[in-house]
DNA sequence: TTGAAATAGTTGTATTTTACAATTGTTTCA
DNA sequence: TGAAACAATTGTAAAATACAACTATTTCAA
């Protein structure tokens, strides 16, 4: 494959990432705030769930947050008592964050919300589009993993 | 295909898509600052180029921000001279916003900073998944865009 | 062993982003 | 023709964010 060809697909690429992003986010932010959160939080709820017992640190940098902004995040969300704080017993430096049972039923709520919109697309998917389509998220997300630049 | 199967993938496709989503996100931001604008800029100059002459209210819905919010964005890119403000012959209400050749120019460079990086992932999907992967993603928009929810 | 450097997290502060409400100018239509 | 509808802007307050300074803890090398 040569230059010319992969210009022309990042140019495709880019623009279909884009637009898809924009739309899902749309989606998220709805999603989220039927559920009485914001999107950011949403995401912080979503990443908790996700990596078990992630540090401030740990968090702030996948959700490409400064920390101190993290940290005012969990103040906050600690006091609406969805998620708990807990100092590390080995370095007490480190607090390791987790879902308060609160926290995970409203995980479950957003993820609900969101399983009407997604069902609603996929359904819209060719039926036997729909593993070539999961596969190739898929795909990319190993692909970003390997790369250098991300 | 029953419920079950649709909520699995749709937990899957939620998770895998929710992670694409911020890496490509922040992806995005490194790219728009190296160029020397904000995210949320660089997505308007995105969408002034793609949509051909959007009025202020066009892109603010598009954008899922806030017609005031918007509003002053357009005004700093036009102090910037990155794009202009037109009010409509036809109905004087309107301002149609469109690129100036700086602003072309700009679009340019965050899609040259914006290719390095995608060039860099594609690299990484399997040669004969890369057609595959380019029609899933059109694959998913074009479900997006025939769904009632978004 | 100990104290300087490194690290994780929090708090102070200023800036930026954002939304809602009120306002202005224009058009539509009953 | 004038009330309602509409697009955009401006006033204002709230929320989100980053950077810098600070505290508490750990590491490690002299």
């Amino acid at each position: 494959m040569n230059n010319v060809e992969v210009g022309k697909e990042s140019h495709q690429f880019r623009q279909m990432l884009q637009i898809l992003i924009r739309r899902f986010g749309l989606l998220e932010k709805e999603g989220a705030q039927c559920c009485g959160v914001s999107l950011v939080q949403s995401h912080i709820l979503f990443e908790v769930e996700r990596t078990k017992k992630p540090s401030l640190n740990e968090l702030s940098s996948s959700l490409g947050l400064d920390n101190s902004t993290l940290s005012r995040h969990i103040q906050g969300l600690v006091e609406r008592n969805l998620v708990s704080r807990i100092q590390s017993p080995t370095d007490r430096r480190y607090v390791t964050i987790t879902l308060t049972p609160e926290g995970e039923q409203y995980e479950d709520e957003i993820a609900k919300q969101m399983n009407v919109y997604i069902q609603e697309i996929l359904s819209n998917v060719p039926e036997n589009k729909r593993g070539q389509v999961l596969e190739s998220i898929d795909l990319i997300l190993e692909a970003m993993k390997n790369s250098s630049c991300c």
